[in-house]
DNA sequence: CATGAATGAGTCTTCATTCAT
DNA sequence: AATGAATGAAGACTCATTCAT
């Protein structure tokens, strides 16, 4: 009775979901675990719950990862509103790209723990490539880069901020690289290399 | 006459070491574990010795891990003889460090795990960038790239290797991303960024 | 009614719960031993079991030494009502003291082990305190003993049972210890010392 | 040349001897722990070594165990020559045999572990009664002691003085335990007891 | 005799996984 | 569906003991 009488389950099932998602994700960003146990006292549900929703470590790892890219993939059209082409794959890059690869750097042990490296990887690949070509379409018809990128070249290029420092001048590096990554990509590169 | 009764001892204490060394190798490149008792049983020793060559998983992780790197290091000069400056650059990236980080991916998972993250990696990477500054400068003299490239900031452009799909097209991948890179260092690259 | 259907589960909890504080038990009068193994092992469960019930060494030790403690303590009130003060004082001590000193002799070295000597100890002592405290407190009504004693102090007097031989005249050598206590706690016993 | 020409090995071995028990008795002071290889190491001899001189843990520990006695017991002639009969039994009792104790709690734990229990603490005990029969004989003899004490009993009755806190108030506790022990030993104490 | 590297049994501890309620 | 107690395999680590030098 006090806990309402209308569909108690349904919500609170939905709730578990969620509640063990992102208990999962902060496990993760925090300390790279991924506990079965831990992750069901961390939601407030026991262990077979967790098992119920996520059959197997991969399949709760992966939810994250996917969660994660979803993020960040969705922000891309909002950016290219609000900027030029070139901002917008700047503050992509440097705001968020850069804030997730150093907050989620824990999920490469994931990844290897679970066995789903490959899988996963390819998959999240997949999503974030999708992003960096949205932003390198932009700049392609804005002229401020080549039409011959490859997004996932940039992408390998970019993903360098997964091992930056976590000292003082990561502002300063993320800029570095950045900025010798965008020479690379400018549309007035001559294409004939060396 | 020393030789004959002093050296028996350290030869097999040597071969124990270098056995446990490149069992950790192996393991660690083939699936990125580190169990001491895993290792023992590889190297076809006690888990006790194990630990008493290395103390701590730190200690053998970091030990790879420099043996590693120095081999990465050492080979720059070489190149450096037998090749260009540009040549030699491309020849590091794509033979060496590509096949290096593609095979010691391992060493990301097992640098969180042993908690030695910052230390090792700060020394791994000042090695490396010691490297990649040698090759650096061979090429400003040669007058192939802009004299005021850091070579962290390559470096950290090069970390996206790390990463790459181990598809048949890693290759093309490397390449790519050299080329990106490069055209991002050449010498001739305009220093006005938008 | 509610004993069918909702003890079930807590009976057998309470039942690992019980035998594994038994197995403990046991294992520390014979051999001082706690090892977590060695104790599931003798209560039938896996070793996860005890380290639910009990997270650390120290809470399983302590949870021994409390029970047994207990069991010392709430006696008292019963002896009381069954014999004279004096009486019950000896009894106390030969009977129910000196037995579970001798039992629990392993108590100390697990103590050390578990590094919660000072605490739990100190705890243990607390409580013994009180009962000796309740006992002199009716000697000295009945007129038996000093109304100045401290209770500690006779405690820590007794504690000499702790290393009792075990040899045959242990009955003996108990009665000639609270003998020479008794005489230094005679209510006659003059005040001036030495 | 330097080590000097005479015996050099005899002299060598002796020290080793000593060294390893003077390690052994820190080592049981500090931490109450025996570890064969730890001895080793602060004794500055390889193991094998400690196990040509004590080819047990049993034999170690038992060679500090009378080691620390013998110096308890060879102490009170010289006690008994400087201080009247009771002072030096109040002086052993509170500056030697607590201070042993106290430091040397860590024995109880070693003994156990040893499963020497009862062979070295018989021993130990029937050389420190020894001692505390000449404190007592002494006592007779100056009229300040019964003349039917039996030491074994008085020196149960001390070995409360074990388990003292550690706390800041041991002098008085351990005063307070001689004074309550010394007035059942005292001359003038009535043999008849309730 | 001394040495200390090597061994491996045994203990501690964590965690994925199952299952009775 | 949800729960969480129970399980035990597996990895970390210690230490007594042996043995080649």
């Amino acid at each position: 009775m006090t806990t309402g009488p209308i569909s108690p389950r349904r919500a609170d099932t939905r709730s578990s979901h969620e509640r063990i998602l992102a208990a999962a994700d902060a496990s993760l960003a925090e300390s790279g675990e991924i506990s079965f146990n831990a992750i069901a006292k961390r939601a407030h549900v026991g262990v077979g719950t967790v098992y119920r929703h996520f059959p197997s470590p991969e399949a709760l790892v992966l939810a994250v990862y996917e969660f994660e890219v979803r993020q960040l993939v969705e922000v891309v059209p909002t950016l290219l509103q609000a900027h030029s082409p070139q901002e917008a794959f700047n503050v992509w890059v440097a705001d968020h790209l850069a804030r997730y690869m150093a907050t989620k750097r824990g999920l490469a042990g994931a990844l290897r723990a679970a066995a789903v490296g490959r899988e996963m990887h390819n998959r999240a690949f997949e999503d974030m490539s999708t992003a960096v070509s949205t932003l390198i379409k932009a700049n392609v018809q804005a002229g401020t880069v080549r039409p011959d990128l490859d997004p996932r070249t940039v992408l390998n290029g970019l993903s360098g901020l997964l091992l930056l420092d976590s000292n003082g001048d990561r502002q300063a590096q993320t800029a570095s690289l950045i900025d010798l990554l965008w020479r690379g990509m400018r549309a007035d590169n001559r294409t004939d290399n060396a």
